[in-house]
DNA sequence: ATAAATCAGTTTATATTATAAACCAATTTA
DNA sequence: TAAATTGGTTTATAATATAAACTGATTTAT
C-alpha cells in the first residue's frame, strides 16, 4: 500500500538540495543557499548527511581567493531520488 | 521555487493517515493500524496532532461492547492535503 | 467464579532530527 | 589596521517520531 520513505530523503531542506542537484551539473554552496533560503548551519549540516550517505560529493576549491563548495549529486544520490518520487506517489495518489 | 511542506502533514506516518482518510468515508483505529503497520501508540498519537489542527474528526463510539474509534477527515484536512500534494511536487519534478 | 489472555487504545520515556545561534578563519573595505 | 563581510562549521536547543510500558475493559479457559 504505502512504500517507505527514505528518511534521509524525506525532510524538506534535503530534499530541495536534492531537487536542485538533480537538475543541474553541479552546485555550490552559495546557490543552494540562495534557492533554498535556509541558514548556512543548516545546510552545511545536510550536506554532509547527503554527502556521508554518498549521494552527493562535495568538492571543496577556491574561486579566486575565496573558498568555495561545489556539489555533484551521484548515481547513487540519484537513484535514491528517483526511488523517493515513486515511494512519495504512493501517498498522493487517491486509491478508488 | 520550492514551496513549503506544511510541517504536521510532512511526516510519513501522518501523511499515510490523511492519505487513507481522503479516499474512505470513515476509517477506524484499527483499519489504519492494519494498513499503515504502524504501532498502536504511534497512531494514537499522530491521530491526536491531526485532530488537533482540526484536519480529521475521531469519533468514539462501541461498536457492540468494545471501543471503537473512528476518524474522518475534514475539509480542512482535504485542503490541507491538496496544498501538500501541489507542495511536494515542486520538488520532485525535474526542472529543465 | 476467577485467572489468564486479548483487545483497543493512551501515556510516557527515549532517541533522532531539524534548526538556528554562535563561532571561526580568511578576505575585503574603510 | 580596524571593522565589516564572506564562506562556511560547530554546537546547543527545541521539536519530532517512535516504541515500550501501561490502562481498563472484555473475552476465553479452567
Amino acid at each position: 500500500m504505502f512504500k517507505e520513505l527514505n528518511p534521509l530523503l524525506h525532510s524538506e531542506l534535503r530534499l530541495a538540495i536534492m531537487s536542485i542537484l538533480i537538475s543541474v551539473e553541479e552546485a555550490d554552496f552559495l546557490f543552494i543557499k540562495e534557492k533554498t533560503g535556509a541558514t548556512g548551519g543548516n545546510i552545511s549540516v545536510q550536506l554532509e548527511k547527503l554527502s556521508a550517505a554518498g549521494y552527493l560529493k562535495i568538492e571543496k576549491g577556491f574561486l579566486g581567493k575565496r573558498t568555495r563548495t561545489a556539489c555533484r549529486i551521484t548515481s547513487e544520490g540519484t537513484d535514491a531520488f528517483a526511488e523517493y518520487v515513486e515511494a512519495i506517489k504512493s501517498y498522493l495518489e487517491k486509491k478508488a
